[in-house]
DNA sequence: GATATTTTTGCACCCGCGTGCAAGAAAGTT
DNA sequence: AACTTTCTTGCACGCGGGTGCAAAAATATC
């Protein structure tokens, strides 16, 4: 028995269908020369033998993997979730597969990622946050790598194509309507800053609410995108304020940090929200909908994004513009 | 040049180090037969080229690719962040990558899973849970797949390797505990009932109940693990009734189905949690600790159960007993 | 110093499929 | 019918490395 160790080769199929392995090849390729007859007579034979071919041997014959390692550092933040959920299935579609990597652990993280190009991916794509320098570094040197791709999120490395919504857009938007409101006295809640792949959020709202309010607000940075962080942070931070003292909005960079927020001020400050203190999200996780957060936040346009990825994936990414998404504000209670 | 398409071949490293293309292979063998010599002067030249060995040929070779394909198709339920984060962790450890495969769109399952089985990954771990007969039945056609794990759940399938903990004693002691606090008249709120691969928790907690205070609890069944859909069948089920027709706590079969049931009981029945209506989950997510729902649920070991995963796909696994993890009860204010 | 052992190394062939080219078959021309 | 042109097909060789065995080198034995 030929299949006894489960596998068929294009060779059973050749002989079952009196044919050279070759053809039986060529009845795979959509633009192969192949004469409707022999494609026919190959199909029925793989069908009956369960041919498929073999994608190991397909990618090391051509170089090309059709996978795609998805890089992530941070599970805390319920958005990655959907983030995984979105590209999979977009990138599936497209005939990609992914390839999960978790550089949480920063040890791990270079290990895995050379790893992941001893695969020969066709491309890293990171949707991590505390990126540092040397991560970034590392995946560029790993030379099998062939592309490097930040995903929702901007890159100020050149070897890197970044793939993010518009956060100027986005943030004016938010701060015109955080303004137009009636706040006036905002804080920001940062996420972590890195240097070579961040977000402008913070640098966007400050910015433009000194331009529209004419003072300059403060913000808080957070060392990681999880609740629990943005929680006691806020909680500490704000404990014993007189209501003078307080911020009447935060501002959060994400919704990870602003469900902590949220949080903080009705169980450890014993505020209203938004009564005393009004809260902003960014992304509109699942969880942001919920009766219990009710969160006014910005949600990208993920499944563009995606789609523009498989288009850098394909090599028919027309510019550099990538970094231009518009999503929309979801207004709710929390502000 | 030789590398200037990116790739250094064991050959390059050879004529460097001035031996065979074998002996450079061999110096990456642990237990090969080379004298300390020949690996010294091949590691060396190998830093120069920065090879790696390619893991494409590799795995074609040895027919062995260490890729595990992770089947997630429930990506509202925040617990299976916490797992991929875990088994990618663990996996990593032990040397295996993890393809990333969303069966949550029904037609493409199939479809996914046929190309994860092309890659010839060393085993499929289903942590889904919907998975219906047929998916799980085309996992098992797929024969390039060696190994099918269904993981923290139960698998009617002999085919089929589950690795979950002893749901009927994580049932009881859950049961006991909601019994003594003095609770007595509970519903569970079960997910979707699935035939092949299943929890047993809701039979567990009926039976179970039923012999400690003598009647059988309703149970309310949700058509998936989803927060929203929890809460929109409990606001439907008991909006409206009186405080004697309700339950006095819902006992949800996992954290995602409480979360969307405290929200309801607060937001849609105006009821207080515990007060009125107490609430257990199971999982132990991260947001089951925030001071919101603060709720009592029952902690899988996930760490231990992936290190059972990979001790069956290294083959070390001893018997078939892999069902009886334990985890601890987390007691919190919601019941 | 010659022979028997053991260690190290090289090599042919294989994993399953892709590519480019040349031979063979079919279709088109006059 | 003989000859072109076009379509199909087969094949050598390659992708990068693993396996088992035999030749070569190093070491041990008497």
């Amino acid at each position: 028995m030929k299949d006894q160790d489960g596998s068929i080769t294009a060779d059973d199929v050749a002989v079952l269908a009196g044919v050279s392995r070759w053809t039986v090849n060529r009845a795979y390729k959509k633009e192969a020369s192949i004469s409707v007859k022999s494609r026919e007579k190959v199909m029925k034979a793989a069908e009956t033998l369960g041919y498929v071919p073999d994608l190991l041997a397909t990618s090391l014959a051509t170089d090309r993997t059709n996978l795609v390692a998805l890089l992530v550092d941070d599970f805390a933040n319920p958005h990655k979730l959907v983030m995984m959920e979105r590209l999979t299935r977009i990138l599936r579609k497209s005939g990609y597969d992914t390839l999960l990597v978790n550089t949480s652990d920063e040890e791990d993280a270079s290990a895995a990622l050379l790893n992941a190009s001893q695969r020969r991916v066709d491309a890293a794509v990171l949707i991590g946050v505390s990126f540092n320098d040397q991560s970034l570094e590392a995946a560029l040197g790993a030379k099998r790598v062939k592309k490097l791709i930040v995903f929702a999120r901007m890159s100020g490395n050149d070897n890197t194509i970044s793939i993010c919504c518009d956060d100027s857009a986005s943030m004016t938007a938010l701060t015109q309507y955080v303004f137009s409101a009636g706040y006036r006295n905002p804080v920001f809640i940062a996420g972590p800053q890195t240097q070579s792949a961040h977000l402008q959020r913070k640098e966007v709202f400050l910015s433009q609410w000194e331009r529209t309010a004419g003072k300059r607000p403060d913000f808080l940075p957070v060392g990681s995108y999880d609740p629990k962080m943005a929680y006691d942070l806020i909680a500490k931070t704000f404990r014993g304020l007189a209501k003078s003292e307080l911020p009447d909005v935060l501002v959060c960079e994400n919704d990870a940090l602003a469900m902590g927020a949220i949080d903080a001020i009705r169980y450890e400050l014993g505020l209203q929200v938004p009564g005393d203190i009004a809260v902003t999200g960014f992304d509109d996780v699942p969880q942001a909908a919920s009766p219990h957060y009710e969160l006014t936040t910005y949600r990208q346009p993920l499944t563009d994004m995606a789609k523009a990825l498989v288009d850098v994936l394909e090599g028919k990414s027309n510019s550099k513009d990538l970094n231009t998404f518009l999503g929309r504000l979801v207004t709710r209670e929390s502000a």
